[in-house]
Formats: C-alpha cells, structure tokens, sequence
DNA sequence: GTCACCAGCTTGTCCAAACAAGTCTCGCCT
DNA sequence: AGGCGAGACTTGTTTGGACAAGCTGGTGAC
C-alpha cells in the first residue's frame, strides 16, 4: 500500500463500507477528491478506477460517479490459493493426496501447458475441504519443470502455491479460468461423498508466471452449494464471457 | 471507435492475433509505441491497460511486457444479451414465455431489486435455445416501474434488453453475477429435456441502470455442456471472488 | 404546462515532464 | 565457472494543464 492512489482507492472503499456514500448516491467529484486528499485529478482518477473495476461504482462521462454497492473482491491470492481463501473466510482447510503420478502429456496437456508433446507431466488427484467437510476434487497436472518441487511436497501441503514460491522461487502470476457444471463420475461420488451423477460445479484453470509460461493447469470440481463465484461488469468493462460448450 | 487509446488497443489486438507479437512473447516498450502511433505515453498506457485488464497480456514493473495469449472477452452487450449474444456467434436464438404474472415482493426480490417490502414484481418463466435446441431456463423478476413495458413484448421476443430500450429508454448498464452449480428441479428437467436431478450451471443476475437502480435479477439455468464462462485474472487484478455457499 | 435549448458542471482524453522502483544484462572479480 | 554489482532499461507514480464530450437543471418561448 505504498501508492497514493492505492491508498485513496482503500479509503473510499472504507467510506462506502460504512455508509458515508450510501448505496444508490453519488460520489464527489474528481476535483473535490483531488482538493481532500491533496493530490492532481490523475491520481484521484487512478483510485476510482480501481474501485470502477471492481464493480463498486459506475462511472459515465458528463455524470457524477454513483455507488454501485459494497461488495468487497478478493484479492488473487486468495483465490488461486484455497489455504489462502479458507484462512481468509475464517476457516481451516484441509486436504490430502490421494494419487500423484507422472505420465506421457496428452494433447490438451500440451496445449495448455505449451510444453513439446512427448514428455511427461505430472498428476496430482487431492480433495480438499473446509472445517473438515470434503468440498472440492482437484486434479492437477504441473510440467516437468515444476513437477519435482511438486513432489518433494508432503501429502497434506496446505498451501501448494506458498511452497513452491518458498523452494523454487515460483510466482503464480496469472490465471484463466473457465466455468461450467458437470455431472459427479465415480470417483468424484466417491470422494466428496455424494451421490454420483449430482451437479458439480468445475473450474478449469491454467495458471502461468510473470513471464506467460505455464506452472499448471488443472480441473477443479466444488460440490453443489459449497462455494460461488462472483463477477461484476458494466458497459465499460466486461472481464466476463460466455462460450458454447 | 474515437478515442485514439481505443484505436491503438485494438491495432495492438489484432497484431497478437495476427502472431506479430507470439504468445510467451514480448510487446515493444512503451516509448516505442508511443513514437510509433505518434502519441504520447499515457494514451499508450491506456491502451496497454485495456489489453491487462482483458488477460492478453502481462505487465510488471521493470520489466517488458509479456503476450499471455490471444483470447478475445465479450462485449458486454453480448452477455447481457441471449439474442445478442446467439447472433454474434452465428446461432440463431430462439426462445418463449412459459408463465408471466405479478406477484408480492419476496425478501430476496426486495434486496435485489432495492424495492419497498409489500410491492409487487413481475415474474417472468421463458426457455431459451440455440438452432432449437433448449439451452437455457431464464426466471426473471422485474420491479413495477419495468413491468408494464414488459409485459408489452410479444411472447417470442428475441432481445428484451433491445426492446426495453427501444420502447422506454431503458438501458442495463451494470450486471453483478453469481455462478454455481445446481440439481435439475422438475420444471427445469421438463423444459430443458433432461433428467431431474442433472447438473445445471446456475447465473444469478442483478443488472442496474446508470443510476444503480436495479431493472431485473435473473436466475439462469444452462444445460450441462451448453455453456461455459472464462475469466482471467492476474496479481494485479482479479474480477473473479469466490464465496461460501 | 410543456418543450427546446443553453450554460455550467463533470468526466473522458491527451500531452509533456520528472522521478521512483524494479528488471535485466554484461562485465568484473573471486 | 559462478556469483556479485553497476548501469542501462522499462514500467509505475504523480503532477499540471488544456480541451472535448456528455449530463443536468433551469430559463424562456410557445
């Protein structure tokens, strides 16, 4: 938080969250802002652009910016991590390998993962959980790269995303993530406790580093009711799209 | 298409689609970009920022630029819009109202739709499907002051958000969604064709004005294999929030 | 009363400059 | 060969100014 505009952005966020711009109203405009916290219009317009993207506050030329509501987003962090997420939700996570294995890539493997085809990846099954109740089958494959940190993990790692950056220095910096529904297989019956054939709900994931080049890509599958995700768009910006199949 | 910004974000679009900048790739530096389109170094900043924010392409301070991959996100038109959305792809839409009425504001209704408790909603029942083939079950509810126009459209509308606009002005400039999965009710099965019980991937909807005020939430069911949605983030921004429950 | 229009306000766009902060490469030293 | 550091390079932050574009409310004509 060492950036004026970061710090301004948190400050209205706070303001909205108790109520000082109601839901509904208007904020000030950019030069009373810039006037209050003693900064140029640019900066002011950095902050509420943060809070825009967030879906906090609308934003349209010629008008007065309007408060949108209060829901707070989280930060990445937490959600490629799901020890972070729990830790932050107040929660315990736990989790456990259930198989972990090299193989021959497949040709989505290789796709996704832009490794050469023919060599092998790594494949992690776990379930995880939250205060103990089985919540999530993830199914992991990491490139040879990765794989051997991977190993050196014990079974119930709870923070793979920590340990990989505390050993080998390895950032995860962006995500993809695609969104659907799938009837449970066998073994997610199984695992998760529920009766096979029910709705899941699946996140395909890539995650890459600084530098675009893919740490791992992975299928993770949430029981009915136990987590959703969140999205907030507007004319000006859509992060959201929506595919066939 | 006006602001030079915009301009410069989409030439630079269409340069990675075309592999003039691979994916796992560098962009040039800003000074170069600047010189090049003969602008200044902030309207090249806006321009790159736009292409972060779509996950196109990494940033990080110090260091170039890097192209992450040539995924192009949905007009926000398109995903507000079944119709809208249908066409874009080359599908046609087809869709029909299956129950229309008034009924009293729920708890549930009264927040979403920020409407005084004991006034009515119009609640509306249609399926929606793609080259005739049911996709999707759609249950909205509408507050009062948008009922009688809605109630106006022909049973077979193709695009409610387009006649709403035509006929009152009315334009759906803010969406919030929520994504999780659930189990195929009765109705849901039936109309949809599938067994109850199946997966379904649900989107909850609140769509606003300009102003904030609400115009419609929505609870949308998608047919398991029908759909999907992508969203990318990154350390810098994340649209993404997971939740419990 | 109603409608059109205008003036003032507010946000959007763009520029030029300077410095801060982080990255990367290359050469030197061990 | 390997590690370390200096310096060049690149992106991030901030300022101040100017004009364009769009909205809003009020005034005046009808």
């Amino acid at each position: 938080m060492a950036a004026r505009h970061e710090e301004i952005a948190e400050e209205l966020r706070r303001a909205i969250d108790r109520g000082e711009y109601p839901v509904g109203g208007t904020l000030p405009t950019e030069s009373d802002l810039a006037a209050r916290y003693e900064v140029s219009r640019g900066t002011v317009r950095q902050a509420v652009a943060a809070l825009t993207s967030e879906g906090r506050i609308g934003s349209r030329q010629g008008a007065r910016r309007v408060v949108l509501g209060n829901r707070r987003s989280q930060s990445f962090a937490e959600l490629r991590s799901f020890a972070q997420w729990a830790r932050a939700m107040g929660r315990t996570a736990t989790g456990r390998v259930i198989e972990q294995y090299r193989r021959p890539a497949t040709a989505e493997d290789v796709e996704r993962l832009l490794i050469p085809p023919g060599s092998d990846v790594l494949q992690v099954l776990r379930v995880r959980g939250l205060d103990g109740e089985p919540v999530l089958v993830e199914r992991n494959a990491y490139p040879i790269w990765v794989a051997e940190a991977v190993e050196r993990l014990p079974a119930d790692c709870e923070s793979v995303v920590q340990a990989l950056y505390d050993d080998i220095g390895i950032i995860f910096a962006y995500g993809e993530h695609t969104i659907d529904a799938v009837a449970a297989g066998t073994q997610d019956a199984e695992l998760l406790g529920i009766r096979r054939g029910g709705p899941l709900l699946r996140i395909r994931r890539t995650t890459t580093t600084h530098a675009g080049r893919p740490i791992e890509w992975s299928d993770d599958r949430y029981r009915q009711g136990s987590v959703s995700f969140a999205v907030a768009n507007s004319i000006g910006s859509n992060p959201l799209a929506r595919h066939v199949g």
